[in-house]
DNA sequence: GCACACTCACAACCTAACCTTGTGAGCACC
DNA sequence: GGTGCTCACAAGGTTAGGTTGTGAGTGTGC
């Protein structure tokens, strides 16, 4: 739960546009507010925080060291707003974007906001005018389908086979690792695996029912007989926090402990008779390259991270 | 600049809550708030949004396929936002936490606000009560100091020795790299190395002035005749996605570029005569371990990440 | 069969936060 | 000394968001 120190996002990218621009008047302007609302709410945040972040002169504003502070832990929020932002957008249906694509889940929840949000940087960077997407997100099967039957120009899907009739691209892999803390009795084994069977009988750290990488575990262990939770948290931070204090093994998307698993925070588990890896795969109908235009643009730049 | 769709961040907290708890009463409740403000915020969001995101039926709710979409992206701004919240109430003055600790700049920045949350989800997992840690910001000389006149009882430090008088423990290290895009001439080089001079007579990708990195890259070229950047550009993700696309060198925090680094979308160019890596340290006072009780602790979390 | 507990929704009212307009004061440059 | 920039203070209006009160539908237990 948050507490009640936390600025509005608004806020937040005021003060990140003030650290830029180095003057209330023009930040204010930039985010279409007046001098005196943008004034009145670093006020307000200052107020939260307990100590002034501007330093304020007759000739413009600069932050202060804690001021400095806190735009660098605001960037993360807004870096993660920015994404959802995009993500947003995308499912809105009220006008039809311009490139109407359809995703898997995985996809649409874990990279497509970073590729959108990408896309659109390298346009603006261009000069281009940021193409609007309308995104459909749904499962591979039916994603494959509306690609096929032409109501989206790409689709994104996991899962090994092709899709019959379409052409497609990898654009990345999707893997969920079982990580335990580096004193857990399977980090001390010599080659570090354990059975499917084995880790379905073990009580693991979870995130809360309904997230989606507890669902891709459950599905994957579905037919195996399983054991309950040791521990249920709400994000994944907590999640990493528990496993590598030695609550138990867990299972995480592979980009969200990759830092953990480096640094010997986390020891990764190999488990033996058990997939959790996927391809993902962008496809599109017709020619050997996705149709002109933005769709290209977005398969290139999600290939690139693949 | 965000967009208008972004829903507040206490309403996707309490979207958050429902997926869990599967109930719009129950989430109010737990939010503090009563059930009809908990349906209206809600509400709100799903005009946002544009489509439903909870399925009400007269026993409960459960989130709709998009629900549980944004529920995705939103637990990553809440996840930043939770370190934010972290930082923040180390930083407010009012009350005196029960551990005084003083911190450099960039662990201040980049690793403080993620050990406390992690410390606190421990603590409560534990079943303690958590420690109310009062933070001060500074450079490393000053942080010294304080952790020598026994102003706080630990300090995080950067810099290569020790300070004198004081036990230490690694916690980690910051390392700035710079990297360009894999088509870029640099990376052509059997070696990928260039000097300190080239670098910074090179025009690069750079993040807007005032902010971290940014900061640490102006401080170590400093001395060298420079040149203007290609692009300054307002988030690391548009900083990666710019070099990338080939824009220019650019030099980023390790840890956002890591994924790059290893799907090859970005390439790691060496500079020699520069270091910009910086070991990091806890110190202390006294016995060869930190002081009995939550900083040491906090040491044991932070050093497992190192 | 009916009360009870629980779900969510609608309506009226209130409050408080926030923004705007209008104004004033300090500083720099010409 | 004007002009233009900076930010701050004050008064007023709007609105989002909250609470209280109520109602309707569903499952459970006696």
């Amino acid at each position: 739960m948050l507490g009640s120190h936390v600025p509005d996002l608004r806020a937040l990218e005021l003060l990140v546009v003030v650290a830029r621009t180095g003057s209330l008047g023009a930040a204010a302007a930039e985010l279409g507010i007046t001098q005196q609302a943008a004034s009145s709410r670093v006020r307000t945040m200052e107020a939260l925080v307990g100590e002034p972040l501007v330093a304020r002169s007759k000739r413009g504003s600069e932050l202060t060291p804690t001021g400095e502070l806190v735009v660098q832990w605001a960037d993360r929020v807004l870096d993660a707003a920015q994404e959802l932002d995009a993500g947003i957008t995308a499912l809105r249906a009220d006008r039809r974007g311009h490139l109407d694509i359809a995703a898997s889940l995985t996809i649409a929840e874990h990279l497509l906001p970073g590729w959108l949000v990408g896309l659109r940087a390298q346009q603006v960077q261009r000069g281009q005018q940021p193409t609007e997407v309308k995104m459909t997100a749904t499962n591979s099967a039916r994603v494959a389908e509306l690609v096929e039957a032409g109501d989206v120009a790409l689709g994104f899907v996991e899962g090994p086979e092709a899709p019959r009739g379409l052409r497609r691209r990898l654009v990345g892999t999707d893997e969920l690792l079982v990580v335990v803390g580096p004193q857990h009795p399977w980090a001390m084994r010599a080659r570090r695996r354990v059975s499917a069977e084995t880790l379905a009988a073990t009580p693991l750290v979870v995130r809360e029912a309904g997230s989606g990488t507890r669902t891709v575990l459950e599905r994957a262990l579905a037919d195996l007989p399983g054991a309950t939770p040791v521990l249920e948290l709400s994000s994944t931070a907590a999640v990493r926090a528990a496993v590598a204090a030695g609550a138990g093994p867990a299972a995480v998307g592979a980009h969200a402990v990759r830092d953990d698993l480096a640094t010997g925070r986390l020891v990764r588990i190999t488990v033996t008779g058990l997939d959790l890896t996927r391809r993902l795969h962008a496809v599109w109908k017709g020619g050997p390259h996705p149709p002109e235009g933005p769709a290209r643009e977005l398969v290139a730049w999600a290939a690139r991270r693949s």
